[in-house]
DNA sequence: TTCCAGGGTAACG
DNA sequence: CGTTACCATGGA
């Protein structure tokens, strides 16, 4: 993945790096997002601090690293390095930094959407009451396509019960201090599966075939994060989503928001979106998506940001 | 028990 | 073309 960290966003401490996030940032609000369900499996929230296993590339070959992320002023991120047998050097702590910058979305410019949020209705208060949340991230193409699609016309508590069982069927992991840690399953495992192996573990036999498709493309790399960035805006990358098996306009959007990190992305179908708009409002049922084109029309390029902190009203 | 859940596809008129 | 049945099971 391309590095996009600052030259003033971190220091190194040898034994641990801490990264500078531009305001406005909240680590409270951070924690608060991944705390959302306790039947999360991809990292493991102790108290304050975030404990997950992340891959990182270098000399062009992939080690899995466990870091512990946390934070001393709310303001600032401490990445520090657990129970690895690798050699933490300086290109180690940086490519770790990097993958935590991307993952807390640091780059995001927040001041033309706070200054938006407060002639909104509907943002005003939100963006006050979730002050410093950034849209946290998916950097695996694959994890945010197999979640989205987990996530389709089931409940979220559900979701989490299919995911932890996919990943602990087909991911790899670390144990460390009686806890195992998992990296999401790759491509190249689902893509070798049949519907059955997956039914078993109760997905329905559409959404075992939707994941085995989309694995087998990315496996063949005739679906690949960088070539969806390359086509450079979001209908382009839209477009391409949609084509997909399996993709409709809900998780294409989704996987724009959440790992390709198009700000114009916008799940208008979403039903989490739509019953915060309706308890926002205090409307009888659910507004129409003409009502919704309507009410987000002036968060023009930042729907996702306008999306993300809507979601945090209900869950 | 009923109804809804962070939708999408394919088969209809 | 727009509309509808179906998927499949857990939670409330």
């Amino acid at each position: 993945m391309k590095n996009t960290l600052p030259r003033d966003g971190w220091s190194d401490h040898l034994t641990y790096i801490k990264l500078h996030p531009p305001e406005p940032f909240s680590f409270t609000q951070a924690l608060a997002y991944l705390a959302r369900s306790p039947k999360e499996c991809m990292y493991h929230i102790e108290g304050t601090r975030i404990v997950k296993l992340i891959p990182v590339t270098f000399h062009g070959s992939t080690e899995h690293v466990l870091i512990e992320v946390s934070s001393e002023t709310d303001a600032d991120l401490i990445i520090r390095f657990m129970g690895t047998a690798l050699d933490v050097t300086l290109e180690v702590r940086l490519a770790a930094a990097a993958y935590v910058w991307d993952w807390f979305d640091l780059s995001m410019d927040l001041a033309p959407f706070y200054e938006l949020a407060q002639q909104d209705p509907l943002l005003k208060n939100v963006v006050s009451d979730f002050n410093g949340l950034r849209l946290m991230g998916i950097a695996d193409l694959f994890e945010a396509m197999s979640w989205g699609i987990i996530g389709q016309q089931i409940n979220l508590a559900f979701a989490y019960t299919l995911k932890s069982r996919l990943v602990e069927a087909f991911g790899e992991s670390v144990e460390w201090n009686g806890c195992k840690y998992w990296i999401f399953p790759k491509p190249e495992v689902i893509a070798e599966l049949s519907t059955s192996d997956l039914t078993q573990l109760q997905f329905t036999g559409r959404k075992a075939e939707y994941l085995i498709g989309i694995a087998k493309l990315m496996y063949e790399h005739r679906l690949t994060k960088e070539e969806l960035l390359a086509l450079g805006n979001g209908p382009a990358m839209e477009k391409a989503l949609v084509q997909l098996r399996g993709i409709g306009p809900w998780t294409a959007n989704y996987v724009l928001m959440r790992c390709l990190r198009v700000p114009t992305a916008f799940p208008i179908e979403d039903v989490g979106l739509h019953n915060a708009v309706k308890h926002l409002l205090k409307l009888d049922a659910k507004p129409t998506l003409a009502y919704l084109r309507e009410l987000s029309a002036p968060w023009g390029d930042y729907k996702s940001y306008a999306t993300f902190y809507l979601w945090r009203v209900l869950y």
